[in-house]
DNA sequence: TGCATTATGTACTGCCTCGCATATAAATAG
DNA sequence: CTATTTATATGCGAGGCAGTACATAATGCA
């Protein structure tokens, strides 16, 4: 369903233009699902929140269930951009981390800095046992977590920043495992400086001692 | 509401007795939660899953809130009753964690071994920005998680299992953060046996070397 | 044997929700 | 200017759902 073309700047189409941005409305329908869930946002909900109303919500995104899909392939990129970007900076690893769990706060907190625990966690909380292709989509976003940051462990143990002994896979699972933890409690009111806190503790026993 | 007394085996009470057994039905109600979440959950699969009927339920529990508030006073309940049992082995560190996070997963995989999550984490995820009670009652379990393992890994110290420099705290919340891990990945397929090896390396890496 | 008490079973009301059918509006193509 | 295309707006019908009213059943008590 995913709509005719995310952006075609040049040419204007044929009938009617749309008066709602996809881009907007996408994020606008990622924020409610985001603050009440997958099952509590109704259609109603949704339209209300991107200022459509349901057919022109079916026409652009289909039913309930292919809007989330699509908010959820929204996160990911999101979140690879992210990567990305930090990626490119070729961090120091104690560097790298802090700066990694500074942007997995940022998305972690909303706007007026309420936390709000993480889009694919959550994901995993609500749909994942019911719907395969939601649980598939999760799996892959932590796997994608474990090698990335694997991958920037492994390339500090060979530029001498943490012990030999250790085992970069291992340790970037417990770094993964920090972020899930910064997710959940995030959203049930730890604070953002209580939070980063927590992920320098985390740095610190994942990279030893000095 | 909750109901007039768990149990008073002697007094045969007045009317007509009850069909169902309250913590059975109890039982079920949370494996219904557990599944489908909060949300997606209606009074009809309640019943079904106790075998009671609509009236039966409202008498016994009240409304839909009341039970799941029901049913989350009872995973505390079970929780603690499996720390407390822990705690009276009184073992050496990496064996009380190592206990610990097997009778973590003990409550993340079901009957049959599926993997299901960590039924507090679970309520963070759905209910806890629009409950306040509910995400009170989370942090409140996660707290004292922290300050459970934080007193251990204190004695652990003073014991001189792990190093002088290392902050109880701070170990103490990153062990949590791990479980919080095992909950989330648990819940999107990950094998028991591949959760069980992270739990080892977060052992490893929060105890330091030998 | 009645009567009070407590539980169960059926069924109803009102509300919300989804998905669609239909009508209208705004643009382009010819 | 008319036809075609695409989007918006209103509203409807079927079904799910929460919560309750009312009738029925099973027990203890007098």
């Amino acid at each position: 369903m995913v709509q005719n073309m995310p952006n075609d700047p040049k040419k204007p189409r044929r009938g009617r233009p749309r008066e709602y941005d996809p881009e907007r409305a996408l994020a606008e329908a990622m924020r409610v699902f985001w603050r009440n869930g997958y099952a509590a946002t109704s259609l109603d909900d949704l339209a209300a929140a991107t200022g459509m109303n349901r057919p022109s919500l079916y026409a652009g995104f289909g039913d309930k269930r292919e809007l989330y899909l699509e908010t959820l392939k929204r996160y990911r990129e999101q979140s690879r951009a992210a990567g990305r970007k930090l990626l490119a900076e070729a961090l120091p690893l104690r560097e790298f981390l802090r700066r990694y769990f500074e942007t997995t706060l940022d998305f972690y907190f909303d706007a007026e800095e309420r936390g709000r625990g993480c889009y694919s966690v959550l994901a995993a909380g609500t749909q994942a046992l019911v719907d395969p292709e939601v649980r598939e989509f999760v799996a892959e976003g932590i796997r994608a977590t474990d090698a990335l940051l694997a991958r920037q462990i492994s390339q500090a143990k060979e530029r001498g920043e943490i012990s030999p002994e250790a085992d970069p896979e291992t340790l970037a699972r417990l770094a993964t495992a920090t972020a899930h933890s910064l997710a959940v409690r995030s959203r049930v009111g730890e604070s953002r400086e209580r939070l980063r806190a927590l992920a320098m503790g985390a740095i610190e026993t994942i990279c030893g001692p000095r």
